[in-house]
DNA sequence: TAAAAATACTCCATAGGTATTTTAT
DNA sequence: ATAAAATACCTATGGAGTATTTTTA
């Protein structure tokens, strides 16, 4: 059972639909059948009926979606703990990018920034690919695209 | 940030050391400094501070632990859902068994057990090893070791 | 017959392991 | 000197992808 698990079920509850849910966890419509279908192997129970359509949780699905929920929100106040924190330390913004990239990205991203937010501390932090995209996937650090022209 | 990652830290806070964290975790050391440290990474804050001995959580690891805690707690109340159901649906026991080896397992187990028990209900239920790895792992099915003679 | 979910595969990221080095008492 | 934590390296599980088949309305 996994914290990415009981995301894909609340999804699945909410939107009723496996492909919906998938598009709004972003991951593709098997990816989360089969994360789901594993959950329900894990717990020995089966969580959603899906002989109708829409799909709908079953009794023991609704129980335990209901907990998930409950989780989920437990999980969100780990990552409060910790913006708090940054938002006292200072009025600092970081900034986690590859050395490689920096110098082509980072003049860019400091302009745009500083012209709007004079006032706010900009710290850089060179982190690899994955420690970014873990922060991302935590949502404590905003990906923005700017294109190569 | 993965509910195995928090019950590492939580471990090193109760046992102040990483190697009988490690232990009662039943992992190998290095697996959970690795793992702490992956989180702290996705956190962007250090958890505990390893520069004295015994190991002690930073001030913001002191939170986040607390909060991590509460997280396991709700995770095993899913868990609770689960065992809830399924005393509620009889006096039953299951038993996950790798076909192969049923023949050989069972016998000892339903005599064992038939005699302690007579009046629960055995159910046998073939599964595949890894979703009996994942039953072990969630407490959720109770291993005993029988050795082949 | 047109959606939605399941299945079959492929790939690679990473959790976990062993061996070793570094750090703290 | 010794116990504890970190680091290096390796392996294999499994999460996520694409392509396709089976379902349900």
């Amino acid at each position: 059972m996994t914290i990415t698990q009981l995301e894909y079920i609340v999804a699945v509850d909410t939107y009723r639909s496996f492909v919906l849910a998938a598009e709004k966890c972003f991951v593709t419509q098997p990816t989360l059948s089969m994360q789901v279908q594993k959950l329900e192997d894990t717990l020995g129970v089966k969580l959603f009926d899906r002989s109708k359509q829409p799909v709908v949780p079953t009794d023991i699905g609704v129980e335990v979606i209901a907990q998930a929920r409950i989780l989920l929100a437990e999980s969100e106040k780990i990552k409060e703990i910790i913006s708090d924190r940054e938002r006292e330390l200072s009025g600092e913004l970081k900034v986690g990018i590859i050395p490689t990239v920096a110098p082509y990205i980072l003049p860019r991203i400091l302009h745009g920034f500083i012209e709007r937010y004079p006032q706010v501390k900009l710290i850089v932090w060179e982190q690899t690919t994955e420690q970014i995209v873990q922060q991302l996937k935590m949502g404590m650090m905003i990906a923005e695209y700017f294109p190569p022209r």
